[in-house]
DNA sequence: TTCTAAATTTAGAATTATTATAAATAAAAT
DNA sequence: ATTTTATTTATAATAATTCTAAATTTAGAA
């Protein structure tokens, strides 16, 4: 046995990209979370460890790994945000308008799914943004109970 | 028989909103198409035929549209413009990120996953964005001749 | 037909997420 | 060491969208 996980970042190397401190953060910080973070709050999570970090940086970052396709760029969930996602396997994402939260859902469906497009096509499909939107229970809730 | 196809557009008067000329033009436009327009396509579309047109009004009536859940806003698509699409039914589209196009692709399976959504997670589901990504044939072609 | 109040449109200003720029830093190659 | 290349960083620029307030339209009451 080698090495039982070969992390994705491992393809910035091959494509002659330097793997970089504030690199390895950014997407340590993506895999270890199921919060579909945005950029700015990626900056404000990482800047404490990290005091020379720029918005710029990580902005940068995303870009790069969208581009490996090692995240996915789900867009925004009823704000005006772009939300990533480091799980790049087919799978719903369900986010509420109300609160802004992005879950995911597990389906067996969407596997096919995939499929069926990339062959009926013609296209050559590079990802996939699978995303639901509505409310969460908890902002149901309030929704139901409008005003006072 | 009294009215064969009523326009989701009655939905408006039944929100205690009104049926003008603009609104009425911009989904008419929305419907006769199949491109996913962006709101300045809308806007430079209707500009010629309605000469005292104002982008924000296209902006107001699409959000209108999308919180009455006649039309579905379906986000970016490899550019930063929101593109929109008044076939709400349950369906794949599918964009090119390098001419920014968007196509309908037939799916049974899309139907499916919006239950299994609906039943599984607690959310009140208000709408669907399913969006793959990649290029199309045309694409294609002019990317497998990088440069020259 | 006026009159009045609410809804809508409009032009333009403001906001803000994202991208571009250019200098400073770090790493790799020679 | 020196040179080259990649990267980070601060900051400016861009541009899609939203906000604001005045003008216009509309529906209904008088
Ligand atoms: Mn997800
Ligand atoms: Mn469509
Ligand atoms: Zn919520
Ligand atoms: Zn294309």
């Amino acid at each position: 046995m080698v090495n039982s996980t070969p992390s994705p970042l491992q393809n910035l190397q091959q494509a002659g990209l330097r793997l970089t401190p504030q690199r390895e953060a950014i997407y340590a910080l993506l895999t270890e979370t199921d919060s579909h973070p945005t950029a700015a709050e990626i900056y404000e999570i990482l800047k404490p460890r990290f005091a020379s970090l720029s918005l710029a940086t990580v902005y940068n970052t995303l870009e790069t790994l969208v581009n490996l396709g090692i995240i996915n760029a789900l867009g925004g969930a009823g704000d005006s945000q772009t939300h990533y996602d480091a799980d790049t396997s087919p799978h719903v994402n369900l986010a509420c308008l109300a609160c802004n939260t992005i879950v995911d859902i597990p389906s067996t469906l969407v596997q096919e799914i995939h499929q069926e497009v990339s062959q009926n096509s013609g296209f050559k499909v590079l990802g996939a943004r699978v995303l639901y939107y509505g409310l969460c229970p908890t902002c149901q809730a309030k929704e139901t109970t409008p005003n006072r």
